[in-house]
DNA sequence: CAGTATCCCCTACGATACTG
DNA sequence: CAGTATCGTAGGGGATACTG
């Protein structure tokens, strides 16, 4: 089985990890444990109620570790596992592929919408 | 800028190129130029829709060649551009460390569901 | 503080049919 | 062969309000 072919439990893993949110969480997370609220002030784009749903799902794959500091002050962090630490190779490769060729897909989009624009001129 | 840290364009690109299929048919495509419908019994999940956009967006990001070889008999090739061969990396990257982690993350889930049933049956 | 609960929208995807 | 066109649905995500 090559290795450079994806299976279905493959994908799904991978999209679990992939939705739109888990790899900026992530890239916080990598730097120490956060609480809730902080999270939310790292990524202030995101809402609570994702915000929530992705911690849940990175939880409940290893990835992330929920720890309670403290029942009566509602106190609780969250923290990378060994496992989710192993995925920062991976992510680091997507992350630095992306700021790596940024320009080149930029262009290559400037390209392809501009002979979109072509055709549409030519037959109207 | 550190580069654990993802920005708006990133995200953006990363989102491209690895939505529901595009890793598949990059897996594909990475074995050498494939036809349309070639590509399609290669990944026989996905639909002829789904399949035409995955292509137009790859193409459009500059990750993927779309090539006319015959106009009379709609013969037609895609295949990797270098910038899609440079995707390669990070590609590899994650489809390992999904098949190096399939059995965590299995072992992961399942914990976390028994404590999920557990505490749905302590308050019921 | 750390979340749920609700409502609502939107689009990604699937199924099916059609075409040059 | 290589796609479009059209319709329909599930759920991911946002906004807002509420709670232990």
């Amino acid at each position: 089985m090559p290795d450079a072919c994806l299976l279905g439990d493959q994908r799904d893993l991978i999209d679990q990890v992939l939705d739109k949110w888990s790899l900026s969480i992530l890239a916080v997370l990598l730097r120490g444990p956060h609480r809730f609220n902080e999270l939310r002030r790292e990524v202030p784009e995101i809402t609570q109620k994702s915000l929530a749903q992705t911690l849940k799902r990175l939880e409940r794959n290893g990835i992330v570790e929920r720890i309670v500091l403290d029942t009566r002050h509602f106190a609780v962090e969250y923290r990378m596992t060994a496992l989710g630490r192993s995925f920062e190779a991976p992510r680091q490769a997507l992350a630095q592929w992306a700021s790596d060729h940024l320009e080149d897909v930029n262009k290559a989009r400037a390209s392809y919408d501009a002979d979109d624009d072509a055709r549409a001129a030519a037959s109207p």
